[in-house]
RNA sequence: GGCGUUAUAGCUCAGUUGGUUAGAGCGAACGACUCAUAAUCGUUAGGUCGGUGGUUCAAGUCCACCUAACGCCA
């Protein structure tokens, strides 16, 4: 038995994620932690919300609430919805926590006597009306280059020139819309990440077994024009960590949090502290999972993430646990995934354009998303949803590979034997042969799950599923029946075995399917199958049985065409 | 502008270290079956592997250049 730490990208507190966020890395760490507890491991998964920062703080004032407040509410509402989409995590944390604020003040505590911090003076817009310094993409103006009135002070949209703040003619705060701007200075942290650029270049070097589309991203970063550049750790915001070294004060640092890509990742290590908190744990049941001299040295720690996050999570963050100095368990594998795009264009929370998690779920049941997002996850590209592509998929392999097999041979079972595993004889070639293909395809399933290829598992899975109706094609136990029941009883009690192995191995991507199968064959804990012909003689002649009621029933054409109208357009609510 | 990723049947994608007639699912046509959610199973059709040039006995697979899409540039 091995020990797995599993850890999603955690998503921002901002609102409900659409499906291309779930797709980037819940799901699909979801898929691995759910299989790798079926294969009798020990799992740790942990995800939480990312919580700081200005754009926090603005959707907070927008919805009228108290940030602290407003983060409490989505939190739940995100909780919720993870729940609906039966993402199984051993704790949903947040990055707020006590838990993350002790943390993440020791970590700067650390790396400023390790010298690895060092204090910048630099000039930033405060707005007088806003009470506030304001981000540079939260200040507006006219480019100087192109005159376009909206561009932002980080880049111009319209020219895609980079800009200064102190560029922009007649710049304005982006919040309040006042002119009443100042350029003040202030005192900033920094982290020195370009004095471990050899250590992380060594340790990047060493994981040949990552992507490419993982490994080309930081190596782009560390070696690209002067190498790994240092990056600010704080802001001068109210709403986040206050700076402190340690448990002591920071002189100077007084009413300055650090930044959220700063504390962000260091939740991970927090929310298994949340976990044995919220579990009647102690702290030596989560630093088993994460100090390597409390014994971690055996686990194996799996991230998940968009390619976005790459760069905070081959760099930053272990810049952060390396200049430490202290035993932190870091990432063995890393997987990271292409974007999902929606008819056309991209998913954008920000525009409300795509579908988003709560809608999905009101749609229909979180099986067939699941299923989709998965068998299409986008690893090799970007991948695109359509709605006729979710319709035909999802229509074909849940309902007519999958759920019709259960539904026939069911159904066939109760009509000619009663709703019980038939008396039956001896297999003949059909069900060796069957055994030998089924036992040659869960190997290979099982390699392609542990390996991560979520298209390709989901592929296998399905040609498993199809090889039931392949077998059931061939004998026939319709015909059979007629002139030789008791084969037809081998052949039924077959069938039935092939359900339960079904169940069994789609649990991962269908959970609630496989719960429904399970259920009505009335079997409970089911193993895994690590012998194919002994799994299938689980079901003894005798087990009584239930059909269960339609496992997926299909989208509709007019279901189709009215969703694909209702979503076309920007979210309403 | 720099860098990166992608470009394979109508659609969505596989194609290991270069090696026999380039694969799968969907869709299409035809056939079989009738237990089942008009489901299933089988057969067939369909590709000068983005373009040009090069290395090699041999290239979808390596190299150069070009084109297009997408992304990143802190």
């Amino acid at each position: 038995m091995a020990r797995h730490l599993i850890t999603s990208a955690i998503p921002y507190i901002n609102g409900i994620k659409h499906l291309g966020n779930l797709i980037g890395s819940q799901l699909p760490a979801d898929l691995f932690a759910r299989y790798m507890r079926a294969r009798g491991h020990e799992v740790l998964f942990l995800c939480a919300t990312d919580e700081h920062g200005t754009p926090a703080e603005l959707a907070a004032a927008k919805a009228g609430k108290p940030v602290a407040e407003y983060c409490a509410e989505m939190h739940a509402i995100q909780s919720d919805i993870a729940k609906g989409f039966r993402l199984s995590f051993d704790h949903f944390g947040r990055s707020s926590s006590p838990q993350n604020h002790a943390l993440t003040q020791h970590f700067a505590g650390r790396l400023a006597e390790a010298g690895l911090i060092r204090e910048v003076s630099e000039k930033q817009v405060y707005s007088h009306a806003d009470g506030r310094f304001l981000p540079d993409r939260y200040i507006e103006g006219t480019c100087p280059n192109c005159g376009y009135d909206k561009a932002r002070g980080d880049q111009c949209e319209n020219c895609t020139k980079q800009l200064d703040p102190t560029d922009l003619i007649d710049a304005r705060s982006a919040i309040s819309g006042s002119t009443d701007l100042e350029v003040r200075e202030t005192k900033h942290l920094y982290l020195r990440q370009s004095k471990l650029k050899d250590d992380l270049d060594a340790w990047i070097d060493s994981k040949v077994e990552w992507p490419v589309l993982t490994t080309s991203i930081a190596k782009k970063w560390l070696h690209d024009g002067d190498g790994l550049r240092d990056r600010g750790i704080t802001r001068d915001l109210d709403w986040g960590i206050p700076v402190r070294k340690g448990t002591e004060d920071w002189p100077g640092m007084e009413g300055k949090v650090f930044y959220v890509w700063f504390d962000a990742p260091i939740e991970y290590i927090a929310c298994a502290g949340e976990w044995a908190e919220a579990n009647g744990l102690q702290a030596a049941d989560w630093e088993r999972w994460w100090r390597t001299d409390k014994g971690a040295e055996d686990v194996r720690y799996t991230q998940f993430m968009g390619k976005d996050n790459v760069p905070f999570h081959t760099l930053s963050f272990p810049a952060t646990l390396i200049g430490s100095g202290e035993p932190w368990k870091m990432v063995d594998h890393l997987k990271s995934f292409n974007y999902l795009n929606y008819d056309g264009g991209q998913f954008s929370t920000s525009q409300g354009r795509g579908i988003f998690m709560d809608q999905a779920l009101d749609l229909l049941p979180a099986d067939y998303w699941r299923w989709w997002l998965l068998s299409h996850a986008p690893e090799s590209s970007d991948a695109e949803f359509t709605w006729e592509n979710f319709q035909s998929s999802v229509n074909k392999d849940l309902a007519d590979v999958l759920g019709n097999f259960v539904s026939r041979i069911t159904k066939f079972c109760r009509s000619k034997f009663g709703e019980a595993v038939p008396e039956s004889g001896a297999y003949s070639d059909a069900e060796i042969a069957l055994i030998g293909d089924l036992t040659g395809r869960v190997r290979r399933y099982a390699a392609l799950m542990e390996a991560m290829e979520v298209r390709k598992s989901a592929q296998e899975l399905r040609a498993i599923w199809a090889s039931g109706n392949e077998y059931l094609q061939t004998v026939a136990p319709w015909t059979t029946f007629k002139t030789d029941p008791e084969k037809a009883a081998v052949q039924t009690r077959m069938g039935l075995n092939l359900a339960h192995l079904y169940a069994v191995l789609s649990a991962p991507f269908l959970p609630d399917a496989s719960e429904t199968i399970l259920s009505s064959l009335k079997m409970h804990d089911s193993a895994w199958p690590d012998n194919i012909a002994d799994f299938l003689n689980t079901l003894p002649p005798g087990h009584a049985f239930e059909v269960p009621e339609v496992l997926f029933a299909k989208i509709t054409d007019d279901q189709c065409a009215d969703w694909q109208s209702k979503f076309s357009g920007q979210r309403s609510d």
